[in-house]
DNA sequence: AAACAGATTCAAAGCGCTTTGAATGGCGCG
DNA sequence: CGCGCCATTCAAAGCGCTTTGAATCTGTTT
């Protein structure tokens, strides 16, 4: 069923059967009903590839996720950030298109993305310090929302992102009032621009204390269950290890669970552990009582917020760049207690 | 630019522009190149709308994840699956569309996928045993691929699956030879496909050993951390707990381990634990040395083959439909030991 | 009753591509 | 030299929708 049929049987024109449906004002109310009923009578849907060519929209929002080819990973994060974000879509009307691209020739990809008009936008993933696709994509005058920020991007664009600097500073401060000193950090890849900022945040709330952070306690590394036992586990085999961790990742924070229970310690009693926790849908933090201490924010949240900002921004081009920056919480759980006296 | 220009620039009719760059043969070979080269230069990418358009197909792939309004949770197997598909989706020229719908509506998105012409066909995600959308598939007359199967239905279609039955049926054969008995499983959800076939497979084994499944051993519910630390707790309170479980995720063997931790066993030991690994990039089972014995399948790859079966399907729509079925490796670590001596 | 404005509806022209069917040009051959 | 054939190229007709500008139909107003 196409709208010329619909419109045949109709007896009307399309024009202004495809006018009934879109809620133009220039068609009678009666007319209206009788063109929506027929639609629905007939499963009428317009063809999605006729009205992209004639609106010249596509009414997708674009997903790029680089695949590394060193670690070849995907980000954990990502599955639940895209149902938040493909909630947003849905209700607006936007199809999600996701691209999966080894890190090799992703600029080619953004530029195929805006030269076949693929896309009206773009979610950037995972940003750098100083991301390259961010200024490309000012250049392309694609609209993108960047799920992050780029420290040394000065220029204005539109993010989404949590305060992880604050996050991190806040653990560190409720470490140091349990009288934790000896303070370790399991980070991310530090190149990567929230890591970056974990560890600026943690440091201040150190350096403000006046602890010198001890460089044998900061850690960064892809955060996987096993690249947190094993950085534990080093930790643990210094002549003075850290009394407390802040972890940057709940799957992270499991294998740190890990190397203490190998070493005979307690959480909490023993060492103190605090993680970043994204509040995966399948990756809880407890239930009524959180296993871990943890600063919290929602991704799946941050999803929705990057949806809808580029979404408006798609719709309101003139408009200057907007930006949303998260607060997370800090969640008391089963992880953290005071140092243990020697 | 588009083709026109293009075509204006090259003093040539837009014919044999289009028909240059899609590598028909009544081209000169020579008029070829000089089309080729000005398209490079020029950076001309035909717009995507208008050939879908043209060619009644959308060069495009569904994929709908179901978002259940009850747990709320994302597979989180699903980021690799897709990760592996797109691969193969770039390199065939495929766009992988995603939608996430709550499963009330789930009927209707196919309807409308098939209607508005969105998509050329459909991964179905997390098959139940007597899935309706696989009728409905087949009655739209929309190609598709279930990554699973579906036990209630009869009727041919395509899938891509692991041999769960088998996986589970050879852990319970390597539990029994190590000489245990008392024997558990911590499942998914039963209704799942997949669910039901491990559990099948176990049962197949402890019968098979004329041991009796004792239902307090088996237990079903979704695969998180927490879930999977409840059942193993809730099993280790028994009078005679189980001397070993086979466990259904990596997430809740993690969770398992916990709560074995926590009552101060060992695993191997002093009880025995076999979890499916889906072999996900964020979540390795160990380096060398995996932390758990497993039954390991890459979901990854299942993603790979899924999208070139589907493809195939859709290029060669009166073939008949075709299905892989893949063994799992097991995989000894360290999660496994003989029987306990009481 | 004629004229006019406002409310509806319509025909037709795109949107940028593919594809059909026809036209052109170069070449070998009788 | 003229013909036919093959290799190239082209003009034009869609694909199914939106949207412009014109046409028609009401109901008022003078």
């Amino acid at each position: 069923m196409n709208l010329k049929q619909l419109s045949e049987i109709l007896g009307l024109s399309q024009t202004t059967v495809s006018r009934a449906l879109n809620g133009y004002p220039e068609v009678a109310e009666r007319t209206r009903l009788r063109v929506q009923h027929a639609a629905q009578k007939h499963n009428y849907q317009p063809n999605i590839g006729a009205q992209r060519l004639a609106r010249g929209r596509s009414m997708t929002i674009g997903h790029v996720i680089p695949l590394s080819t060193q670690h070849e990973m995907v980000n954990p994060v990502f599955a639940d950030f895209i149902a938040g974000a493909g909630e947003r879509y849905s209700a607006c009307g936007y199809d999600m298109k996701l691209t999966i691209v080894d890190d090799q020739n992703e600029e080619d990809i953004y530029r195929d993305l805006k030269s076949r008009g693929s896309v009206d936008g773009i979610i950037v993933h995972g940003p750098l310090m100083n991301d390259p696709r961010i200024p490309l994509l000012q250049e392309l005058d694609l609209p993108f929302v960047v799920h992050g920020r780029a420290s040394d991007i000065d220029t204005p664009y539109c993010w989404v992102d949590v305060n992880n600097a604050s996050a991190f500073q806040r653990a560190g401060e409720f470490l140091l009032s349990l009288g934790h000193r000896r303070i370790g950090l399991i980070n991310g890849l530090e190149h990567m621009d929230f890591a970056h900022r974990r560890r600026a945040g943690l440091v201040a709330a150190l350096e403000a204390a006046g602890v010198t952070p001890n460089p044998d306690y900061l850690h960064a590394g892809e955060m996987t269950e096993i690249n947190g036992h094993d950085a534990m586990k080093t930790m643990l085999a210094l002549d003075t290890p850290p009394t407390a961790v802040v972890v940057a990742s709940f799957i992270a924070a499991l294998g740190v669970r890990r190397a203490l229970d190998e070493a005979g310690l307690r959480m909490a009693r023993d060492v103190s552990v605090i993680t970043f926790d994204d509040d995966l849908s399948y990756l809880r933090n407890g239930d009524r009582i959180p296993i871990f201490t943890a600063t919290r924010s929602s991704v799946r949240q941050a999803g929705r917020l990057s949806a809808d900002l580029l979404i408006s921004h798609i719709e309101n081009p003139t408009a200057a760049p907007e930006h949303k920056l998260l607060e997370a919480d800090l969640i008391i759980g089963n992880s953290t207690g005071p140092v243990p006296q020697e």
